[in-house]
DNA sequence: CCTGAAAGGTTCAAGCCATAAATATCATGG
DNA sequence: CCATGATATTTATGGCTTGAACCTTTCAGG
């Protein structure tokens, strides 16, 4: 690996850590954690522990943990999955949507890819893209 | 925030993921893990404790954790500074050093990038280097 | 001098993350 | 029906990561 792809490596890194930054720094507001305010962002609806720990792109042994704490705070319930014993259904209490609501205002409020247009913007998401490896 | 952004911010992510990945799959036939391998592969001679860290992206108080770890498993020196006496400057050891050249050649291996063309890779370079917010 | 601000490191608490192993349930082929 | 493998989730473990608090040393003014 030529040291340019190295450097190219380090840059992608830097700017998810950018990324991560502006998450957290919006879902402390919330009293959320970073991992916390993902999983409310990608809980669009009703899904499984499978489904959200893929959202979040993280191992589902740690969406367990992550989903624990939203449910002691009474954020999320977990139900039984109507015809799947084995899974479980994740549903959003009020509370939780309400929270979810004002996340994604939050959110919404500034973006970490301001320095680029949305020309620059639009040739970044293809080679992002193109650069991943897909998977089964 | 435009969903189109957020769609990208989830592909920096991912490809961050894959990169991560294509460093730990490699990382652990040296007993690394991926944080050790970065910090490793980024001593390119003596530092003290803040430049590895800002190297590796991270905290310094993360990379004490990480030198800890290499320090106790003999592949670098923690001795004073020549000159400053509150820094400390970070020395690979002979075993360090070949540790260090063999990881080297199992990164050099095959690139997590190697989708894209070189031209390609050249624009993403461009695009991320402005994507990102200098920081003082 | 000397005093305060800043910088280099470490420690601590809380939480994230991947891996491996365990449990329960489904689904398929004989 | 039953064995076998696959799938959904959890637990346990080791290690990473951040942010705040702390100590020492350095440095810039007064």
């Amino acid at each position: 690996m030529p040291a340019a792809e190295r450097e190219i490596c380090g840059l992608v890194n830097g700017l998810a850590s950018q990324i991560g930054a502006h998450v957290r720094e919006r879902a402390v507001k919330l009293g959320l954690t970073a991992a916390q305010a993902t999983a409310l962002r990608e809980l669009t609806g009703p899904m499984t522990m499978s489904e959200l720990a893929d959202r979040m792109d993280c191992e589902p042994s740690n969406a367990t943990v992550v989903v624990d704490r939203l449910e002691s705070r009474g954020v999320l319930e977990r139900r039984p999955h109507p015809t799947d014993r084995r899974a479980k259904q994740l549903i959003l209490t009020p509370d939780g949507a309400d929270l979810r609501k004002r996340l994604l205002e939050l959110l919404s409020e500034e973006s970490p890819l301001a320095a680029l247009t949305p020309e620059e913007q639009g040739v970044l998401h293809d080679l992002l893209q193109r650069a991943i490896v897909r998977r089964a």
